[in-house]
DNA sequence: TCCAGGTTGTAAAAATCTTGTAAAAGCCGT
DNA sequence: ACGGCTTTTACAAGATTTTTACAACCTGGA
């Protein structure tokens, strides 16, 4: 079954691919963008992030979120924080993302080509 | 019939080879790796190769799965790892070989075609 | 039946991976 | 600029897997 699914980024139960690359996430790394990208365009609060993911009580001490938010993002590529957005103050939004991939083609070997 | 196959390996119920070479695999492996193959792509609990391949009830305290997997991986050579995954945490899962085989070749080489 | 060879499971140490925390650095809004 | 919040990095502890060696167990043939 399919958590989400763009252009880009695939999330299944079985795997996370993106661009045909599969991605190894830990648990708690797949159970946070599980639970993230399954209320994509939402805003889902710190507290709320800790109690559904870590079963963490409200008032726990921790940076736990923002280091396994860290550590998904730079999975996720240069796209990371595009995907995971923060909302400073309430918590983290999952987003859809939004303008195509820009293609980029540096050094010399290209303009021979094409001269 | 067959279970399953790519480019390289193959793998009936008569037989597994690889590259036109047979394994000769014992039967303990062959269950698995049949098991395993049959579900390309999926991770297959622990749990689960315990119980099917054999017949442990969950709970079972054992290191049999690890040192089979161990002992198939070596059987597929260089590629052992690739085809057999760990899913840290939750089991194995058997997988296509990707990319052929990756040749870079870096240096003044590579330019000197662009130049 | 007994032996030889191959198969299977276990134990234990070594290696690896995951996860949470601490602390410094950076960013945000006022 | 300031206080509060987030990011980033590094580290340590704990959990899990890998690896090796060994012993028990089959099984077929002598």
């Amino acid at each position: 079954m399919q958590i989400f699914h763009d252009e880009h980024l695939s999330i299944d139960w079985s795997a996370v691919r993106f661009d045909d690359v599969k991605l190894t996430l830990t648990r708690k790394e797949f159970e946070l963008l599980a639970m993230l990208s399954q209320n994509e365009g939402e805003t889902i609060p710190r507290e709320v992030l800790l109690e559904t993911v870590w079963g963490y009580r409200s008032g726990t001490r921790t940076r736990t979120l923002d280091v396994h938010v860290r550590r998904l993002r730079r999975k996720l590529g240069i796209y990371g924080e595009e995907y995971i957005q923060t909302i400073f103050g309430v918590g983290y939004r999952f987003a859809r993302l939004r303008a195509p991939r820009p293609l980029v083609i540096p050094g010399p070997a290209t303009y021979a080509i094409g001269a």
